[in-house]
DNA sequence: TCAAAAGTGTTCTACTTACACCCATGC
DNA sequence: GCATGGGTGTAAGTAGAACACTTTTGA
């Protein structure tokens, strides 16, 4: 039995993501230095000193765009650990999805010599990104979309105050097909605690004003789906 | 700045979860050896060579329960990597979520002495499981319960062939309320690709016969939510 | 024949869908 | 006025909840 424990190097990778340009996109560097320079690859860095993953996460998420993801999405999403993942050895990634309203400014790491935004469909074509970086991308893309399925993160998109049409389009950039305004506004608003009135509404520049929002306080869309007599036990 | 790129050991930890004498139960093993000795703690072990994490759960729970998890619902859960959360050093585990029909035999692993079956309730009452367990056992259940309401992983949790009472019994379980089993049998039933009829009945020991089904190909249970007006972009 | 569990039918209600229509603004 | 997007009303269709009722077995 080769019992030996291994030590590995933990790294954290951030999949960032932000509508844009009515495409859904995503922050990626072109690396600096070998392995795969020249190429682009997900922004991210080593776990350092005591911190933990998260707090990489949060590090690396403000190193790279100055953004503070104690006020945005991030999450955990999933360890990559295949042994050949990393020509340089042993090298275990734990990535992070961030959901992100807008993208101010993009600033370069340490190893990284350029940041850019890409729409997701081009970075998965062909064979783009560096190490495993394309099946990481392609699985936060599957995790964005059932999220905003069962979940209110569509909100975390929309750079506050927002407008329903503008919550709208988020859910038809990500999932490629228009929804109907008005079922859509219904459905949003009536539902607790997805969205606040802030009573405010836009200077329009075409059309009537729209009415703006704060995201509320609801997490989980609520739907019966397979209960029935909901008598407890 | 101490910018050490941190070496870490890595470790699995398993959440194997049953339903049993109508409540859920999990898998502990009482640790045979320092630290945390004679406590009790969720069976798991060291990565080792050239394994994947997959495959380290895989072998974990062989080593623990005898069963195949190829061949079972077994999903990564998250990774936990507070620095303090083992008192020998860096470690950090990932857990992993493993849905059974049944424990035919436990087998307790090399640091364990002993492994038992304990209701999941009753295993987070008090303080009583080492390291952070507590709190992965907490987030296993989490999302056992989000799975049950969004996919079909209910059926993980029998035993093949099954009726449609026994998959009922499972949401009562981990949900804590009763269903009406007329119509839940209508919804699953009418469900594509969640139950394959195989064509037997029990032989029954009270009341009419019932239908014996097999886990069908589907995962996601689809409901409409905010969808409408699905003309493709 | 009775109890018990499986399975079907039926009514009522609530929600979804599709779309007509009104509202408020800029030009 | 007219175009444009915001927002409401509504009729038809669908799906869920509740529960009465039938079926099939063991005792």
């Amino acid at each position: 039995m080769s019992r030996e424990r291994h030590l590995a190097y933990m790294t954290v990778d951030l999949v960032i993501l932000t509508v844009r340009g009515g495409k859904l996109q995503v922050v990626l560097v072109r690396r600096g230095k070998p392995p795969f320079e020249g190429q682009l690859a997900l922004p991210g860095g080593y776990l350092e000193g005591e911190e933990t993953l998260d707090e990489t996460a949060l590090r690396e998420l403000r190193e790279e765009t100055g953004l503070d993801g104690t006020r945005l999405h991030l999450e955990q999403l999933h360890t990559y650990s295949d042994p050949k993942r990393d020509p340089r050895g042993r090298v275990i990634t734990t990535a992070y999805l961030a959901l992100v309203p807008e993208l101010e400014r993009l600033v370069a790491g340490s190893d990284a010599c350029e940041a850019l935004l890409m729409p997701v469909d081009d970075a998965l074509s062909g064979d783009l990104l560096a190490f495993d970086h394309s099946m990481i991308l392609r699985d936060a893309r599957e995790r964005a979309r059932w999220k905003l399925e069962y979940t209110t993160v569509a909100a975390a998109f929309c750079k506050e105050p927002f407008t329903v049409s503008d919550l709208r389009r988020v859910y038809e950039v990500i999932w490629g097909f228009e929804l109907d305004p008005s079922n859509f506004r219904r459905k949003v608003t009536k539902m607790d605690g997805f969205l606040e009135a802030t009573g405010q509404v836009t200077d329009s520049r075409r059309g009537r004003p729209a009415a703006l929002y704060r995201r509320g306080p609801a997490e989980l869309l609520t739907l019966p789906l397979l209960r029935a007599r909901t008598r407890r036990l």
